[in-house]
DNA sequence: ATAATCTCTCTAGCCACTATAGGTTCAAGA
DNA sequence: TCTTGAACCTATAGTGGCTAGAGAGATTAT
C-alpha cells in the first residue's frame, strides 16, 4: 500500500494531478485509510505509469481513457488500439512540420536585423508585412 | 472606417478574439459609432496583421506585447526585438527536437503491432512499460 | 505529547481563445 | 417610412490539463 505521494514520487506524477486524473476517470478511486487518505496497490503504480508514459507521448486525456478502456477487454481485436497510436502520430507529424516552416522564418527574421534602432528592426518590419514572408503558413 | 466583422473577414482573426485582444490591451479600444459599435482605421486593421502573423509564428500574447510596446519607440535600440526573436526561435527549436523524438517511438509503436487481440498489442504494451523504450524522454 | 510533514476538500487561476444568451444597431429592400 | 435580417453589443461560462492556495485533518518521528 502506497500513500499518493510515494506514487508521485515513483511515478513522476504530481499530487495534485494524481487526484485530478481520478477525478477524470483515469483511474479508479483508490482504497481509503482509516483517516480518509488514498492508500494505492501496485497495480494503480502502473496504471499511473502508462498515463504518465502516453502524456509524454503527448496523446490527450480523451485518447489515454480509450486506450484504457480498450485494454479492460484484451479479447477485443487491436485496430481501435493500433488507430489511436496511428492517428496520434499523424498528429506529431504535422506539428513537426509546422514547426519546422515556423522555424525556418523565424531564423531569417532574427538573424537579418543589422540595424541599431526599432525604426529600421527587420524583425518588427518582417511580423507586420506577411507579404515579406518566403513560404507560406 | 471598417467594423468589426470587416477587419475579421480582412485579417482572418475571428470577431470574438479581436475583443479578447482588446481586453488584452494588444489593440487600443476604437472609435465607436452612435450606436457604440466599434469602428476601426486602417492603421488598426495593420496592427491586426502584425499580432495575427506574429500569433501564427507562435509568439504569446506576452511576447507581441512587449514587441508593441517597442514598436512604439523607434528610435530606441532593436536588441530586444532580436532577443525576443532569438528566444522564441530557441523554444520553437526545442519543441521540434522533443516532437521528432516522439516520432520516433510512437513510428515505432505505432508499425510493430502484429497481433490481433488487445491482449497481445505492443501499442499498449509499450505504453504500460517505459522500459522498452529505446530512446530517453 | 508534540512537532513536522503529509494529506484532505474546495475553489480559483493559467492561456488563448470559443460559445452562448439575450439584447441593440445598422443597412437594404418594399 | 417601415420592416426584416444580419451584424453587432456585453457579460458570463467553458475548453484542456493542469497548478496554486486556503484551511483543516491525519500520520509519523522524536
Amino acid at each position: 500500500m502506497f500513500t499518493i505521494g510515494q506514487i508521485s514520487r515513483r511515478t513522476g506524477v504530481k499530487v495534485p494531478t494524481i487526484r485530478y486524473y481520478e477525478q477524470m476517470g483515469l483511474i479508479s478511486a483508490p482504497e481509503r485509510s482509516a483517516g480518509n487518505q488514498r492508500r494505492y496497490s501496485r497495480s494503480e503504480l502502473e496504471r499511473l505509469g502508462f498515463i504518465r508514459h502516453a502524456r509524454n507521448l503527448g496523446l490527450s486525456i480523451e485518447a489515454i481513457r480509450d486506450l484504457i478502456r480498450l485494454s479492460a477487454h484484451p479479447d477485443m481485436p487491436c485496430d481501435d488500439a493500433d488507430r489511436i497510436a496511428g492517428e496520434h502520430l499523424k498528429l506529431v507529424r504535422d506539428r513537426i512540420s509546422r514547426l519546422k516552416r515556423l522555424e525556418k522564418e523565424l531564423a531569417r527574421i532574427a538573424s537579418s536585423c543589422e540595424a541599431g534602432t526599432v525604426k529600421d528592426c527587420y524583425v518588427i518590419q518582417a511580423l507586420s508585412d506577411h507579404s515579406l514572408c518566403e513560404g507560406d503558413h
